[in-house]
DNA sequence: TTCTATTGTTCACAATTACCGAACAATAGA
DNA sequence: TCTATTGTTCGGTAATTGTGAACAATAGAA
C-alpha cells in the first residue's frame, strides 16, 4: 500500500501496465512528461521493486521493468484494478 | 491513495467498519490495543476526514466517527473493499 | 585495449513530513 | 463553579523523502 501511495509510483505503475514490453527509467520519464532526477526515478523503482510490484530485467545497459500482473492478481485479487481505476478516475477528470 | 496508505490509518478505518454506530479516538485506541497518544490519534481522523474517508459527528464530548461507505463505494466502486481485503490477507495472516 | 556514451545505483545532505508531549478548547455533570 | 473527559493546536524533534555528485556497469567506436 505504501508503495502505491505516492502518486509518481501510481502514474509509473500506469504506464508500465500499458507498455506490454517494459519500460526503463529513462522511457518512463519522457512518458509522464515530469522532469524528474534519475535518482529519484531510480528510488521510486527501487520501492516498486522491494514490494513486489514489478520486476526488473537488465538487457544491456539498461533496466526494463514490468508489472508483476500474475502474482498481484492471485495474491490481492482486483486490488491494482481497482487502484488503477480510482486513480484514472482522480488523474484524468 | 495517502490516507489509506499507513498502516495505522487501515487498521482504523478497518475498526470503523466493523462498528455500525462508529467510533471516538479513545475507543479506537482501545480497540486497536496499541498505545498512541491521543495528538497523534487526532491527526490520523483529520487526514481520513479531509480526504473524505470518514465523517465525523459530535455527540456530547466525544466525535464519533464513520466510514462514508455510500460515497466510496459510488464514487471508487470496489477499492476500500479491495484494500480492507488485501490489508487483512497481510494483518491477519 | 582504450575511450566515450548511456543507464542506473549509491551516498550525503537538504527539505519535507510525521510523531509526540504540553497547553488549550469544549462539553457534561457534580 | 469545579472537575473530568474528549479532542485540537502548537512547537520541537525524529524520521522520511528528494536531489545532485560521484561511481558502477554495459555497449560500441576508435
Amino acid at each position: 500500500m505504501h508503495a502505491l501511495s505516492d502518486p509518481v509510483r501510481l502514474s509509473i505503475v500506469a504506464e508500465l501496465r500499458k507498455a506490454e514490453e517494459g519500460l526503463n527509467c529513462v522511457e518512463t520519464t519522457s512518458r509522464l512528461k515530469c522532469t524528474m532526477p534519475k535518482s529519484t526515478c531510480s528510488q521510486h523503482y527501487r520501492i516498486l521493486r522491494e514490494s513486489g510490484i514489478i520486476q526488473s530485467e537488465r538487457r544491456g545497459v539498461e533496466l526494463t521493468s514490468k508489472v508483476r500482473r500474475k502474482e498481484l492478481d492471485s495474491r490481492f485479487p482486483g486490488l491494482l484494478d481497482a487502484i488503477l481505476k480510482a486513480w484514472r478516475r482522480e488523474h484524468e477528470a
